[in-house]
DNA sequence: CGGGGGAAAAGCGTATACAATAATTCCGTC
DNA sequence: GACGGAATTATTGTATACGCTTTTCCCCCG
């Protein structure tokens, strides 16, 4: 593909172990391709071989499986018994729940929010409201999709809740997977000005209307989906033959 | 301590490989250490060296690896870079943060349970409810807290939303470990017959009033706690030597 | 020419070995 | 007698080796 440049240093060296601070190393290798899955570098279905991941890390299968098994309880890739692992293709009906889920959950947070967001916390947002749209607009999607994702993990932050918080991360992310299978090329994810509408209602402390809006907001992004819901993976011949 | 016959079929058999379901028995094992956690078996702060418990379940290392860092990812148990894994010890903030999420996740729930909950369910509800409290007034509080989680889990999965009904599981599991380190002994967990009136209202199909109950009852298990926010890992001297 | 069976290859699951680091104990010196 | 340091021990981190399952490919038979 396209990234062969990720981490070669000391690769082919000798030492084999000689580790500097593995578990840095492990977190590194974890946002790298917990990136590429959020960017759509690799797309789902995408299936995972633990030697390739080994090989291009330069670490072995061992801290490869560690990672894997992690992203995997983190929904971003699924795990097949004897077939390894590959990156999820979520259901209709995971998209649904995980929709569900933020409309419920990021709504909910607004009003703690507006009361506890800061000058700098404005800034930074609006900061990032601006790339996403910047990057929109250079046609950089990859770019967007994890700047929009950062957006919503960081505003779920302010709330104070380091549960909740992480909590609507891992469903922004699976929201990135679920744009990747039922979202129509053109206009992806959160387009116009959704967010710095949404840091307005905040700046002004009003965290009733900055709820209303997130909940349309949501209910925008989830209608614009186009849930086909693809050949199923076991189609029930039964039910196709019936006649 | 008191479990000794969890299971040693086939333990110092020649045989290192040979597995028939690996899978099953790492779930079996999962649960088993999950399972002794929620009950206050294992206590917070508890060690969990790789060595014992591979004896204990006659799985090499890898495999306890894999099951104590899934457990660190569900946050029951505390993986230290050098140090190992030990029963996690809830902070103040922690639990504030869990019970918040309960009261907003939990509560938010209880309109699309009371519309989905069927005969069956309430029926199987019931029991549970039952057997808890007659756990509780048998002086059994490991099997009280563990059908007490189960309850408001199974609660949650009646909603049809399994990503929420899975948070709601990982939320519940965590208040067992924040009652056993804030909870006073006597009046634990959800005694009385909350439990019983609840699935009242959701029988009735009165989705805002088992809202309501449910929200009082979150309260009242909160309120029952002793914050008392034990000494800090690292006591701030200078603070305390301050004259 | 198409389909099935068998052999080879590829990839995952598990255990074990080795290295590195943190904890402990023991000994020497002050 | 106590404190400091060094050696030993205990325990985790990582890699690698091996077995088993699945898949793929090729050849043979229909």
């Amino acid at each position: 593909m396209n990234q062969r440049q990720v981490v070669s240093e000391r690769k082919g060296s000798g030492r084999p172990g000689k580790n500097g601070d593995g578990a840095e190393r492990h977190e590194a290798i974890h946002r790298s391709i917990s990136d590429a899955i959020i960017e759509h570098r690799l797309k789902p279905g995408a299936r995972l071989r633990e030697d390739a991941l080994s090989e291009v890390f330069g670490i072995s299968r061992t801290g490869i499986r560690k990672i894997l098994q992690r992203l995997a309880l983190e929904q971003l890739v699924t795990l097949t018994p004897r077939r390894g692992a590959s990156v999820t293709r979520p259901t209709a009906e995971e998209a649904k729940d995980v929709f569900d889920a933020r409309q419920m959950v990021e709504c909910g947070l607004m009003p703690e929010v507006a009361r506890r967001i800061t000058a700098a916390d404005l800034e930074a947002l609006r900061d990032m409201a601006g790339r996403e749209r910047q990057a929109l607009k250079a046609g950089e999607q990859s770019a967007a999709i994890k700047l929009s994702a950062a957006f919503h993990g960081r505003l779920a932050h302010i709330s104070g809740n380091a549960t909740l918080a992480a909590f609507v991360e891992q469903l922004c992310s699976r929201s990135s997977l679920i744009l990747a299978v039922y979202g129509n090329a053109g206009h992806l994810g959160c387009e116009s000005h959704d967010h710095d509408d949404l840091l307005g209602f905040l700046e002004g402390g009003d965290g009733e209307r900055a709820r209303a809006f997130m909940s349309r907001h949501l209910k925008a992004i989830e209608a614009s989906l186009s849930i086909h819901e693809e050949e199923e993976e076991t189609p029930d011949l039964y039910e196709i033959f019936a006649d």
